[in-house]
This record gives C-alpha cells, structure tokens and sequence, in this order.
DNA sequence: GGTACATATCCGGTAAACAGGATATCATCG
DNA sequence: CGATGATATCCTGTTTACCGGATATGTACC
C-alpha cells in the first residue's frame, strides 16, 4: 500500500523509532540483545554505564516496544521484540558506511557544526 | 570483519547516524529525495515548513553526507548521495511496523511516559 | 550598479533528552 | 519478619536540538 512512500501519519512514527536507535548506550544494549536475551546486570556490564541510566534506557526500548521482560527470580531478563530489528541494524550499517567518518566529525546535529 | 557486531567506534557513528534520521522533516526531506532531486523550494513547499528551517536540515543533511547539492542559476538542487538509503528507510519501516501504534503514542523519549 | 528572487546563516527563546545520584519496589533467603 | 541482592523510579541540573523570525549571501536580470 505505502511501499516507497511513507503515508504522512507514519512519518511522526518512522522519525521516533530512529531517534530511540538514535542513542548509543540504547544502540549497544539493542546489539547485545540481538546475540540473545540477556539480564540487566549483563547489559550494565556490557555497557559500562551506571545501573539507572541502564534501567531507563531499557524502560524507554520496552516502552516502545523493541524489547519485552521476563522475570527469572531476582532477575529480568530483557529480549528482542522486533525479530527484523538485528538485520536492519546491519543494512543501516553497511549504508551509512560512506558516511561514517564524517558522522564521528560532526558532533553536533544543530548548528554550530565545526 | 564485524558483520552482525558493531565496532566499537561505530556505535556512536551509528547513533549519530539514526539521529539524523529521528526528526520528521529531515526524514520527509529524505524520502522526497528518494524519488529524484529536488530544490529548495519544492521541498518547502512539499514539507510545508518555513524556508530557514527547512534550509538548516538540508545544511544538516549535507554536512553529514546524506545530500550534495548543485547550484543550478539561482536554484540548488539537493539529491541522495547515499544510494542505499531509500531501500533502507523502506526496509526500516516494514520492520517498525508491529510497534507503529506504540511509538505514536510514546510521545516523549526519556522519562515523562504517559 | 540596483533590484528581485532563491537560499543560507545568525540570534534569541523553549523544551526535550540525557546524566548523576538518592530512593523505592520486588523477590529471595535466612 | 529482617536483610540482601536485583531492578525500577524519582529529583534536579545541564546540555542540546529545535523553532520563529530577522538578516546576510549569492545569483540573475535590467
């Protein structure tokens, strides 16, 4: 129905599921998972980032449907939703591989670049 | 050498990469890319966003290697330099699909849910 | 050179996203 | 029930992206 072309109500839809891969700590937790499901404490450890700020990432990814929970005793373990999101992941990279060095440069998306 | 795993400088590369995506009119401006190039104002017209703002995410876009751009009299002409990306924005969208509903109404990112 | 048109950049202000740390929930074990 | 470990949420400050509008550049035509 809309196959090139987004229909205007999804535009909204399309630019909130990039800008939530649009955050590294959310992009690493996201690659980790797509090895498989893995416990809070593994994805803090992974990403050496603090507990809360790992929580809230998964809370925003499970919130908006990326991830799903599953309460294993004490812990809980975090698993992919979005079976094609693994391979996506992959074709963005390989896109983007022309631009990759100008995308470390440009540090800032607003003005004020350089 | 990292097909499914991202190097770890990527990440942020990656990241950055989605981010330019995650806002409505560059992604519009992108996708009306897609069929062909376009000037200033035609995407002005199309997009329906005053001439500075919609000029500032085109010099985004250019800065960071989505668009080039050719002056044509007093015209410029903006067109894709990534190739891939119209096939990827499609394959992105067949993939957000099950989650479409959920991030339309995930208004905010960080905390403030609901 | 001056004027009209197309595009780009600058300058506020505002709001959203992110970070750090404190605290609350929840489950297990003794 | 109290304690401990695992995870989630709240509070506050700072940065960053975005916007609206004013202004600057750049090109063509007279």
């Amino acid at each position: 129905m809309y196959p090139a072309t987004l229909a205007p109500t999804n535009v909204a839809a399309a630019a909130r599921f990039f800008r939530v891969l649009g955050d590294p700590t959310r992009l690493r937790i996201l690659e980790l998972l797509g090895d498989g499901p893995r416990t809070v404490g593994e994805l803090i450890e992974a990403t050496h980032q603090s507990q809360p700020r790992v929580s809230t990432h998964l809370a925003c990814l499970r919130h908006c449907g990326f991830v799903e929970t599953e309460r294993r005793g004490k812990q809980v373990m975090y698993s992919l939703t979005l079976a094609s999101l693994d391979a996506l992941l992959d074709r963005a990279v390989t896109a983007m591989s022309p631009i990759a060095g100008r995308l470390e440069t440009c540090s800032r998306i607003g003005p004020d670049w350089m």
